[in-house]
This record gives structure tokens, sequence and C-alpha cells, in this order.
DNA sequence: TCGTCGAGGTGACAATTGTCAGCGCGCCTG
DNA sequence: CAGGCGCGCTGACAATTGTCACCTCGACGA
């Protein structure tokens, strides 16, 4: 019998994948969990074989989740389930130790035999992504990200320069080579294409 | 017995609700549409009396069929899921001729409840959403919305002056008005807000 | 029919954003 | 240990973006 912890933060989804998932004979939800630290909470109550959880959850994400967990050392293997094909996503999510990555464009019948393949040790990675996340390394510096996040807020170069501590021509200057090695023509451009490719 | 065709774009999800609503016992799925053309042709083939659509999918939205529907005059009732808690979306839903609107976010008893309601002839929409349509009604002029969406692509002023035959002044002037109406700070920050709230 | 109001449109000017050349520092690598 | 390279950082200059005062036209109420 696979124990699992589902989180996803969409309700109506998540309870609609939990009673199915139950359907299985194989399977059975111990627990369901909105966000992230819902999801640890209860990996750490039951200590479930898998957590099966989004990435997008408000406050913690699947992907921090999934870090914890690899720090913290326990036995529960994480399977990451997310709408998005970004390349970068998988690339993090192999960072945090997770062992399998499925897309929600797939058929059910794909989760729940990725499920299972995790269950039995094996790593399971959506297809699509298999290539992605290959040829799209992140160009940018973490100072880079982190003008980046600044934007996507609305921030002008003042405010982001006046909270980082930056002369403003700086923060032109970082923006300007984050623009160059992200082929955007403006900031907003930039950001755009950095969140969409899960480098943010 | 409720018959219905469901579209939603994510297979995992359409899947997991198909198989959720068909274990009802007085409704049963006739069809599933994986974008809005193919919802278009599963209502014209199987005339259910419930069309479950999300609104956001490949192609035409699911405001767009049911403002199809509504146009071709069948007896086809729509009740929209979505994720988005966005005013403008049930304000366009209104007039599209919608009958039900509820959140993803709800509880899976909610669709089911809702369902049933729409079939017998009640309207029904998300409480957190009546309010939210009420007191956000569009300040935005049609062209204001049309340089809007040209932002959200990252075209220049130069090139949407371009494309609009406009001057460039004239397009600065445009984005100018929408941004204060908007309280935005600049251009992005206008079309993100006004893309939020389904305006766009 | 006159005023005025809102939407479309414009150019001049101000402010913000983007580009460039360059400096210092730490870290490799030959 | 002498380059060379990448990253963080800066100011001067150029280009783009935002603001403002203003014009026209059609609709609508007084």
């Amino acid at each position: 019998m696979i124990r699992v912890v589902l989180a996803e933060d969409q309700a109506m989804v998540r309870g609609a994948f939990a009673q199915l998932l139950d359907l299985q004979p194989d399977v059975t939800v111990v627990a369901t969990a909105g966000d992230g630290d819902e999801a640890l909470a209860a990996v750490a109550l039951h200590r479930p074989d898998v957590l099966l959880t989004d990435i997008e959850m408000p406050g913690r994400t699947g992907l921090d989740v999934a870090q914890e967990l690899s720090r913290l050392g326990g036995s529960t293997k994480v399977l990451i389930i997310t709408t998005f094909a970004r390349g970068g996503y998988l690339r993090r999510a192999m960072n945090a130790g997770v062992v399998g990555y499925v897309l929600k464009d797939a058929p059910i019948a794909e989760l729940v035999s990725a499920l299972r393949r995790v269950h039995a040790g094996e790593r399971v990675v959506a297809p699509e992504l298999a290539m992605a996340a290959w040829d799209s390394a992140d160009p940018l510096t973490p100072r880079e990200r982190e003008l980046l996040r600044e934007v996507t807020t609305g921030a002008s170069n003042a405010d982001i320069a006046a909270r980082l501590n930056l002369a403003e021509g700086t923060v032109r200057n970082y923006l300007s080579t984050a623009m160059a090695k992200l082929g955007a023509r403006n900031r907003s451009e930039a950001a755009n294409t950095a969140r969409d490719r899960g480098w943010l």
C-alpha cells in the first residue's frame, strides 16, 4: 500500500485527485494540504511514502518543501505535479532531491503510474521536459535575479536602488545585462521571460 | 439524469473531474473537450443539459464558447469553473449568458451542487465574486484596452504606433491615462493589473 | 442651438530607463 | 605569479517613456 500526502492549493483539484487516488487499490491518501507549510506538517506527522505536491502554492512552494525535506533527511519521496513545463523548475526540482516530475497536461493514468514507479525507487520525468532542462541553463547571476524579482513588483529604478542600497545607474546596468542575456527589449519583458522559464 | 459536457485544458484535471462527476448517480459526462473548439463541437453533437467549462483554454476561451452558444440559441446551460476570481471575467460571463460561475478554490461538493442547481434553472455565482463584480467596472476605453494588449507583448511605443497608425505621442498619452485609471506607475504594471482584473 | 463632456488624437517637455566604457576584486589556470 | 575572466559596482550619455496643455468631433441635455 502506497501511503501518500497530497499538496495542491486549489481545493477542487485537490479533492478530485485525492478521491481518485484513493480509488486505486494500492494507494491510500493519508492527508492533504493546501499550502507548503501544511504539507511539511503533514509529512512530519504521517511519514508517508510519497509526497505528491504542486509547485505554485501560497507561502512555501512545492520546491521549497522538497528542499526542506531533503535537508531534514526523512525517507519520504517527493513527486512534483505541476502545470508548468518550465525547464528551470525541473532543474531546481532535481537539485532539491525530487525523484519525479509530471505535468497536469498528461492523462491521469500517468500520475498513478508515476506514483507507483517512484514508490518502487525509479525516477520519473515528464518526457517533454527531459530535453528542455538540458538546453536552458539559467544564465542570470544571483544579483540579476534579485533585481528582476523587484521589477515584477512594479518597482522603479529609484525604488530598487533604495531597497538594495545601490546606485540607480547600477540597477539600470544589471537590468540591462539581464535584458541582453534574455533577449528582452525592456525590463518587463525580461522579468516575464525569466519567470516563464522558472529562473525567477 | 444531468447530461454534461466538460471542457478543461489540463488533461489530468479534466480526467479527474470527469470521473468524479460520473460517480454521481444523477450525472453523466457525455463528452469532454480540451479546448474551446472541441467544446463547441461536442455541444453541437450531444446537446447536453450543461456545458461545464474552464475559461482559460488554448484558442477559444470558455467565455468565447459561452457567447457563441448564446448566439446560436440552443438550450444548453453554461456553468463556468475557473481558477480566477477576476471581477471582469464574471461580468463578461454574465453578458455571455452564463448561468453559473464557480471557483476551483471551492470544495468539490460545491461543483456538484452548482451543477444540480444550474440544471434546476437556478443561477449560481461564487459568493466571493458576487461582490467583486459590482465595484470593479472596467474604466478603460476600447482604445486603451487595445494598447494595453500590445504592451503585454513587450511592444515599444514606436512598435505600437506603427501597428495602429498612431503618432508615438498618442500611444504614450493613452497608456498614460490608462495608468492613471488603474493607479499603475508604469505601462507594465498597468497591463498586469488590467489582465488580473479580467479587463484585457 | 449652445455648452459641455468623453473619446480620439497630437507635440513639446520632463522623467525614467537603457547603453557604454570602465574600475576593483576574487578566483582560476597556465 | 601573471594574465584573464566573471561578478559587483559606478557615472555620463542616449533613447525611451510619462505628463501636460491643447485640438477636433460627435453625442446629449438644458
